[in-house]
DNA sequence: CCTGCACCCCGTAGCGGCTACGGGTGCAAG
DNA sequence: CTTGCACCCGTAGCCGCTACGGGGTGCAGG
């Protein structure tokens, strides 16, 4: 309910998101063109805090721009349908599920690794040692 | 103990690198400027094989090319202290943790909303609420 | 010897998803 | 009236490559 302006700077603050970004998404078409004031001021509405604010949680929860893109037009009031969301979402949960194993795999050689250095200022070092192991995937 | 010349592409090959990689590398200072032959080819040495193949699993474990520049000041033959490597290595770690667990919490929330689907092309969907939802960090 | 083809040369632009910079207006409070 | 912030715009930079285009080189087969 408030009645200040809608500016570019409130809207930013309002969906938590930095002012820049706001711009880039208007250049890239993922948030339509606003009304402008006289003097050239971008004027939102209530509608484009909302939609600014599903951008931004789609982002943390890792969804790409393409993906949000499809969302946002799988979540027009008429459009909605919770198979072709599922799907998108499932893809995302796919790829989130094998960075995840990657990442896994990644931090227990690390740990491993590091666990098993010095601390010395010793020449011989097993991080240098897994470094320089010849192996080939 | 190859007599053929050892060159980019061959490197490349040798180190399971991309070619254009290789290239970049160069340009970046990350591999030194290899001699060239009287038509002006790169012709690399049995020690760029090496220090490519370092480079590259150091990249599969998620170095940063900045981090591996470092690593490889580290891995001189005189230079070689354990502590200071360590504290790249252990740093990079922390980095792959915060990472892991903000990807293990992304990744419970996504598959708890997809389980939730119905599948049906129904108007309501778990995957649009979560994201429709006024929540904020 | 000539042709064809793989390999190499170089510079530059593109990817995703922003972020920063620079130089210019608009507008409201003190 | 002046200060100073918020906004305008276009463009370049970040990372770590990858791709593209338009050439030149080197070697094997015919």
């Amino acid at each position: 309910m408030s009645r200040r302006p809608l500016t570019i700077g409130r809207l930013a603050s309002a969906a938590g998101v930095n002012l820049e970004t706001v711009r880039y998404y208007e250049r890239i078409k993922l948030m339509p063109p606003p009304a402008r004031t006289a003097s050239g001021h971008r004027a939102y509405e209530e509608g484009h805090i909302r939609r600014l604010a599903f951008i931004r949680r789609a982002r943390e929860l890792g969804f790409s721009i393409e993906q949000i893109r499809t969302l946002l037009a799988l979540a027009e009031p008429t459009r909605a349908s919770c198979a072709e969301v599922q799907e998108v979402a499932q893809t995302h949960l796919d790829e989130v599920r094998a960075k995840l194993a990657d990442l896994a795999k990644l931090e227990r050689i690390l740990a491993e690794t590091v666990a098993r250095c010095s601390g010395d200022p010793a020449p011989s070092c097993p991080v240098l040692d897994i470094l320089t192991t010849q192996k080939r995937a």
